[in-house]
DNA sequence: CGTAATCTTGACGTTTTTTTTACGTTCTCT
DNA sequence: AGAGAACGTAAAAAAAACGTCAAGATTACG
């Protein structure tokens, strides 16, 4: 079960490039490297790596234009790596749409532990964006975004537009505690009273509808004092 | 792989000053130390050490200004030295920002483990503070801060608004004592009626749900007199 | 223009949470 | 060992949050 991925380091420092791609190669990662920062473009866009980590401060070419570089052509994660001098840098770096930094001097596990979360996180959106989801379904419950038609145990049922509303932003956060406020703002607008009275009205028709036993739902979960949370999607 | 991180000592008995720096060393950590608090601050300005020893019975100056002063630039890693007598400073030196404390008299490894808990946590502080940690992990809990969330063994649990901020402050500051008043007026606001009361029926209900057994915690440890800490994230 | 569906508001009973109260246990220090 | 403080726990009281019903207001549409 071990990951395999791709991971390419610009380093100029030898004795930190041997030190990172020894650890990355010892914790079973595939390792790339290059000294600077135009070899280490062209790697990044002969090899696709999985991640990259970059140092900031390169000899030949600003860490900021490496970014901005890769960011036109790829959204694959990177990691900058800065000396502790270079607190104003790290912030551009992550305004260039750098995924995270690490400063030097830095531990293995400390490092380790930030490609893991970089690379999951990846992982996760790479998968979510490209093929949108276009249906939610759990039990008995279909929603098709796309043909805009939701049907329980294989009845179409009709919903309102402000149910059908809340019903779909629970669903493409399902799984998720969505609060009162926030559901309110995204059917109702930014400006509507915070007051949550019409919400639970609107979610006693729901459920009137959607459930066999409103009292006991089976789909959406009251998180009281906070908001509601919908069943994980069957599909994912 | 050692870290070779620079640590200051503010120490003014002689004996247990060398008694400190010697172990330290040994462990091949880089030592720096004062006796009073006058030049002690000196040094930690000049040095920029990554953590500090601080005895709190110094001659020259209070020990809790000596904190105080120190937050005012620097979020390095405080461990305050404390002898028995002085139970009321060691809570008013954790609020005033210390990281942790120790007693006198105390063995070496149990300081080598407190500094490396503060350290591991600091580094890992100063470089997740933009992309912030999204999950709290240990043993069989898991805090889900994105979706709201927490699971034991897999299983959601249901935990009140109250119960949530406590749990979730105490795993944001995993390792780290916090005071019972912090906690309160976190929760509670700063205006917070400071008797902890409230805050023991609560945590009696927390560990009710996430303990096997309460009365022997694995979780969320009480720190008699000064307030409760929670276990290491793992995930880290 | 009128009817039906939808949306909003107010009222009220029920459930859940929060706080208070009381008391037993553990810990600390003399 | 024992007194006093600090802590944990149970149960009751108070407060808040929620779900539901019904009536009024608004909109959609023939």
């Amino acid at each position: 079960m071990s990951p395999k991925h791709e991971i390419l380091l610009i380093e100029d420092e030898r004795n930190i490039c041997n030190f990172i791609v020894t650890t990355l190669k010892s914790n079973d990662y595939k390792v790339n490297y290059a000294l600077n920062a135009s070899s280490g473009l062209s790697l990044a866009a002969a090899g696709c790596p999985d991640l990259i980590l970059l140092d900031l401060g390169l000899p030949d070419m600003d860490g900021i234009d490496v970014i901005r570089n890769i960011r036109n052509w790829s959204n694959v994660p990177i990691i900058v790596i800065s000396a502790r001098t270079q607190e104003k840098e790290k912030v551009e770096a992550l305004d260039a749409g750098a995924d995270d930094y690490i400063t030097k001097p830095f531990g293995t596990s400390e490092l380790m532990a930030r490609i893991r979360t970089a690379l999951r996180r990846s992982t996760i959106n790479n998968n979510m964006l490209l093929p949108t989801q276009n249906q939610y379904v759990a039990k008995d419950l279909v929603i098709d975004y796309e043909k805009h038609i939701i049907t329980i145990a294989g009845n179409i049922v009709h919903f309102t537009q402000i149910e059908y509303k809340i019903l779909t932003y629970l669903a493409q956060n399902a799984g998720k505690v969505i609060t009162y406020d926030s559901l309110i703002s995204h059917v109702w607008g930014p400006f509507a009273d915070s007051n949550n009275r019409i919400l639970r009205v609107n979610m006693a028709n729901i459920r009137r509808k959607l459930e066999s036993n409103p009292a006991d739902p089976q789909y959406i979960f009251t998180e009281i004092g906070i908001g509601y949370r919908m069943i994980d999607n069957e599909n994912l």
